[in-house]
DNA sequence: GCCGATATAAAGCGCGTGCAAGTATTTCGT
DNA sequence: ACGAAATACTTGCACGCGCTTTATATCGGC
């Protein structure tokens, strides 16, 4: 039973550690972008995700399934970046009960000031955990991830 | 400047999918604990951490770094827990600030209960997410993981 | 046209979180 | 040996999240 137990114990630990190197990612992230931008680090990945669509728009469950956000919390997240100007929504013309989200001019002015802060945070977090012996093969294995898509 | 450029695509890249395979795998697992064994994943993290460090104690802050989580929320959690019978805390004699924390046999036998249910969820999830393009060479990347400490 | 399914909104509820401030205890500089 | 700075934990507060319910509009099949 062995083998078994080690392939349990295996998953256990990468588990582990994805959650460690994810958790102090997160946690730099959140405090610098608050700090500097006045955005979550789940906003900021609201906005970029659209901005990544590239002139098109994204459908308000497409972006829950991006943000890892339920329904509600996307709702909310939406309409406070409505507020602030960052976004607008769309009705759409082929499926009227959907509703599309176009980044706004000043979101996308907010995006591009941020996204040095995000980039330097993110290189200072990984710089960080690959000094840490446990995290340092999972940053090395993002490193060598497949670029695309 | 194509280089940089492209060391900052890999980043930003690398953390999103980071991110979205941690939560896909936090929201099954969130929902399987809660649901089965009423404990949340935080919880079950602590408890885990708990039990593996095998008859020894662990001080608040250990767990707070281990569970990726603030001091505050560290508090609560072990009173939380404490609570519900499933550890203890125990002051500790040579420096009385510090707080020891230690399972409980209901601890440990909870703990065994929901082990099985944890590692099927993680299979099934890493499962999943090795059926989606964007996510499987992070996967693979998780199993290859050296397997220490 | 009608009915069941789908996409989103809005509002209420309980909960766990982080931050900032507060208390206790140890450590350090001189 | 004494006061200041550091450390370990706790508490008050505001906030965003998930879940559930209620409501509205729309789509698709028959």
């Amino acid at each position: 039973m062995g083998i078994a137990d080690d392939a349990v114990e295996i998953r256990a630990q990468g588990w582990r550690t994805l959650a460690a190197l994810h958790g102090l990612i997160e946690t730099s992230l959140e405090r610098a972008l608050q700090a500097g931008h006045d955005l979550s680090v789940v906003e900021y990945t609201v906005l970029d995700a659209l901005s990544r669509q590239d002139g098109w728009h994204m459908r308000m469950s497409q972006l829950a399934r991006a943000a890892a956000l339920s329904g509600s919390a996307t709702t909310r997240l939406v309409t406070r970046l409505e507020q602030r100007g960052l976004l607008t929504r769309i009705l759409c013309a082929d499926d009227r009960r959907g509703i599309y989200t176009e980044l706004t001019p000043a979101g996308s002015e907010l995006l591009a000031q941020t996204r040095p802060t995000h980039d330097r945070v993110l290189t200072d977090a990984l710089g960080q955990a690959a000094a840490t012996p446990e995290l340092a093969p999972l940053v090395d294995a993002l490193h060598r991830l497949p670029a695309t898509r």
